[in-house]
DNA sequence: AATAAATTCAGGGAATTCCCTTAGAAAATA
DNA sequence: TATTTTCTAAGGGAATTCCCTGAATTTATT
């Protein structure tokens, strides 16, 4: 039987996860935090193999509160647990030796089966993240459906293209000249791989990137 | 009891509607013509209340059938029965006097409420075929939200600048002038009330018009 | 602190779009 | 048949976008 912690602030996913695991032959859930100091301080006491920790904590970053576990806890197998797919942070968290990176829209038997890859000392990814890794050292724009992060002021840029401003009408919102609007302009035609303003719209609009 | 007659070329359509109204107890097949010559000729001297006139005949048209029945049997309830959607025939049959306007793929249910309702003076009209006009009426408003009907050649062109293409491709690619692709855009461009090619793109997408 | 990424700005030129007007021919509609 | 709409086309000019290059400054990230 895996003893199973879990970190997070939001009681629904808290409750979700019970009734998961309710019937779960192999894991038992032995202790509930909601912040990361108390899951520091109660995994002091509390025995368990594999955490399930929510990165976006209310009072410290998961990150922070990882460290700070795996100090006097590091044969925890702790499984980083959020909604976004970002994969600075699961490097972050894969590197400081965090066992696993899962999305909270997890299946049942996905997370059954990080549950019990980590215990038995492996690592687990979802393929979700596997893709977006995969996408991402794939960054060098000749890839089909790859779409690269926009900066701030691009996003920014690009839809006040779609509220049809011009050029010059949008250095003079931003207070920039026209030449850097125009850069960024070029670097949206090169990071979306479209010809002119009408594709920069499409792409927009179908892949809502604003 | 509502004596029907009907006037259509097509043996299986007549069939259709004889099994419909079968055991339809309010409503009487009292006559069945294949041409509009026969029609007029027939009710002359057959008595009907109301008749079921399909448009497109052999030998002439629903609408000079119809002026000519209505010359001899004005109070004679007629309904246009077609396949098509066309609002120039509705809008020119009911002006002729004609009470009813249905599609040939309508329900019994609409049928028979149909010949109720032209039976006992009214008028009757196919929800779709409301739509239709709705639409039009719509169309050709002043009103706020109002989105002008655009050509097929400007549909065209704005599917072409959708796909990132320039005037001078367009131009080659549909065999006409330069100078005419840039007519079609300007008068996209105001029809649409947009500033540029931004707008065209948003236009398109958003309200679906390619 | 060092490296990387984002933001800023510029010149110059080619290509394209935008805007105005006008107008004949073809097709659809009344 | 007569009228309206659509499609075609053009000239000329202004405005904007696109493309190339290069580079300094500020802002993250490691």
């Amino acid at each position: 039987m895996i003893n199973l912690a879990i970190t997070d602030d939001h009681p629904s996913v808290v409750e979700g996860l019970k009734t998961m695991f309710l019937d779960d032959s192999f894991v038992n859930i032995v202790a509930v935090y909601s912040t990361g100091k108390s899951t520091v301080e109660g995994l002091k006491t509390q025995q368990a193999d594999v955490l399930l920790l929510d990165i976006n904590l209310p009072d410290q970053s998961g990150i922070d509160t990882c460290k700070q576990l795996l100090e006097f806890a590091p044969q925890l197998a702790i499984i980083a647990f959020t909604s976004y797919k970002d994969t600075r942070h699961l490097k972050e968290l894969l590197g400081l030796g965090a066992k696993g990176y899962m999305l909270k829209n997890s299946s049942y038997d996905e997370m059954h089966h990080a549950i019990l890859t980590v215990y038995d000392g492996g690592e687990y990814l979802q393929p979700e993240m596997k893709d977006e890794l995969v996408k991402e050292s794939l960054n060098r724009s000749d890839t089909m459906s790859y779409i690269p992060k926009l900066t701030r002021r691009e996003k920014e840029i690009l839809q006040l293209i779609l509220q049809e401003h011009t050029t010059q009408e949008m250095a003079d919102k931003l207070f920039i000249s026209f030449k850097t609007v125009e850069s960024h302009r070029l670097n949206l035609l090169q990071k979306l791989g479209v010809k002119n303003t009408a594709g920069l719209v499409r792409m927009a609009i179908e892949h809502k990137l604003v």
